[in-house]
RNA sequence: GCGGUCGUAGUGUAGUGGCCUAACACAGCGCUCUGUGGCAGCGUUAACGGCAGUUCGAAUCUGCUCGACCGCCCCA
């Protein structure tokens, strides 16, 4: 015991206990991807790290300084994915799912990998859904994108779900902005936090997300982005908003919102869930428009619009807030407790006959004292016990025990299965 | 990547230079027990995150390291 084994920074384990919440929130994402008409797609966990790092821009964290890396012994620069989309992009041009229907709707469900400072919600191995429509320019598609995410939180258990949606523009109106941006607040960088001064240097963008009482009356001044934009984007925004009226979203303009990625165009958005407070938990799901990546990864000229669902960040916060979830499906109903050498055997063959009618049931035949089964049923929280003891064997019936209510019947062997079988159907 | 707080059995805590051969509760395992669980009794397993240093003596002080968490950066 001298070397203790733990996990790696950032790195955690799913515990048996939290697995009903994993699978419940796959089948949330499966079943609204399943309406929608999305296909899932898996690709690899690892690419070349020329996939994540062209389109998402060499100054970008995520890519820069959060990507785990490295060369295999041919010499290729390989990376574990950060996120799905510039690999399903990859997977898109690829096999030439342009010549396929457009648009092209698929989804993924996986690990991703980040090599940054691990926090609460923040792991460097966390899973994440991805949902991508490829091929189509349409704001219907944003508002659709928005909407899934929105159902699948829902659906989730989640009530104070806060949508922020923002336009970034696109390659002909955003440089321009970020110049009178970068002006306005160069004209005011003495009364300007420090934190602040050095963000206009880096990331001008991101003065507007600042806490600083002196930066946010500042920043009530400065110019905002959607009166900058172009007005291909303009229009396109606005049909977004109305498609979210429409449905009836409750989204929040806030025109302070940016992406760490240089890829997204147009609409940004972000999702998260506020308590009493209204303070947010971090992002459960974010995403946007990437009209320019399949293009920049060597593709066709392909508007795009996606999502990425943080499933790590939703079961931790469903697990903290103890959402209730069904969990019948894990259970089992019914304990086969023995008692004597004799009926230990005949148990065995009980057992395979509950399992070839499908039935699970619990035991622990490593047991001999009847005492400790039940004590075992109990704490298991199985509804029935079935006894089969001595007498049982010899007489050929079984003691049926309901554990709530402590009452007991006998019933003949040859009828057992179906007895149980019926029993828990309701 | 930078700054900070913390780290004692599976879990939750006590112990803060010698009284520690590290305590308590719950959980685990075993027995009482081959006939009855949801407050039985008895027994038992099991920890000072790791490495070095200071000291006659370290769970307790110092350094480094690993991990968790918080803030920054950034983000799911």
């Amino acid at each position: 015991m001298k070397t203790k084994l733990q996990s790696l920074a950032g790195m955690h384990d799913i515990l048996p206990k939290d697995q009903a919440y994993f699978k419940r929130v796959q089948k949330s994402v499966e079943n609204t991807t399943h309406y929608y008409n999305f296909q899932k797609i898996d690709v690899p966990i690892l690419e070349l790290a020329e996939v994540f790092s062209k389109g998402a821009g060499a100054t970008s964290d995520v890519v820069e300084k959060e990507m785990y890396s490295f060369r295999t012994k041919g010499g290729d620069l390989i990376a574990l994915r950060p996120e799905f989309t510039p690999g399903i992009v990859r997977s898109y041009i690829e096999h030439g799912m342009y010549n396929l229907p457009q648009p092209v709707k698929l989804w993924a469900l996986g690990p991703c990998f980040r090599h940054d400072r691990p926090q609460k919600g923040r792991y460097r191995q966390f899973f994440q859904a991805s949902l991508e429509v490829l091929g189509d320019k349409s704001a219907s598609i944003d508002g659709q994108i928005i909407q899934m995410s929105y159902d699948i939180l829902k659906d989730l258990g989640f009530k104070n779900i806060s949508i922020e949606v923002n336009s970034i523009g696109d390659a002909e109106c955003r440089p321009y902005f970020k110049k009178i941006l970068t002006n306005y607040f160069k004209s005011k960088k003495s009364s300007l936090c420090q934190d602040c001064q050095r963000r206009l240097k880096e990331n001008p963008l991101r003065v507007l997300d600042c806490k600083e009482e002196k930066c946010q009356r500042i920043k009530a001044g400065a110019p905002q982005i959607i009166d900058h934009l172009c007005e291909a984007c303009h229009a396109h925004f606005k049909q977004v908003l109305e498609f979210l009226d429409e449905l009836e979203l409750p989204y929040v303009l806030n025109p302070y919102l940016v992406r760490g990625l240089d890829y997204y165009t147009k609409t940004v958005f972000e999702i998260s869930e506020k308590n009493e407070l209204g303070v947010s938990y971090g992002a459960l799901a974010s995403g946007g428009r990437y009209d320019s990546l399949v293009k920049l990864l060597g593709g066709r000229d392909t508007p795009a619009c996606g999502v990425g669902i943080g499933i790590s960040r939703i079961m931790e916060l469903m697990i903290e807030k103890e959402v209730k979830i069904d969990k019948k499906e894990e259970k089992t109903d019914i304990f086969l407790a023995q008692l004597g050498q004799a009926a230990k055997r005949k148990s065995l063959k009980l057992f395979e006959e509950f399992r070839a009618a499908k039935i699970p049931v619990a035991e622990s035949f490593s047991k001999d004292s009847l005492r400790t089964q039940l004590n075992t049923a109990n704490k298991m929280g199985v509804k029935w016990v079935l006894i089969f003891g001595q007498k049982e064997a010899l007489e050929n019936f079984i003691t049926l025990r309901d554990m709530e209510t402590g009452i007991q019947k006998e019933i003949p062997m040859d009828k057992v299965v179906e007895e149980m079988k019926a029993k828990i159907k309701n």
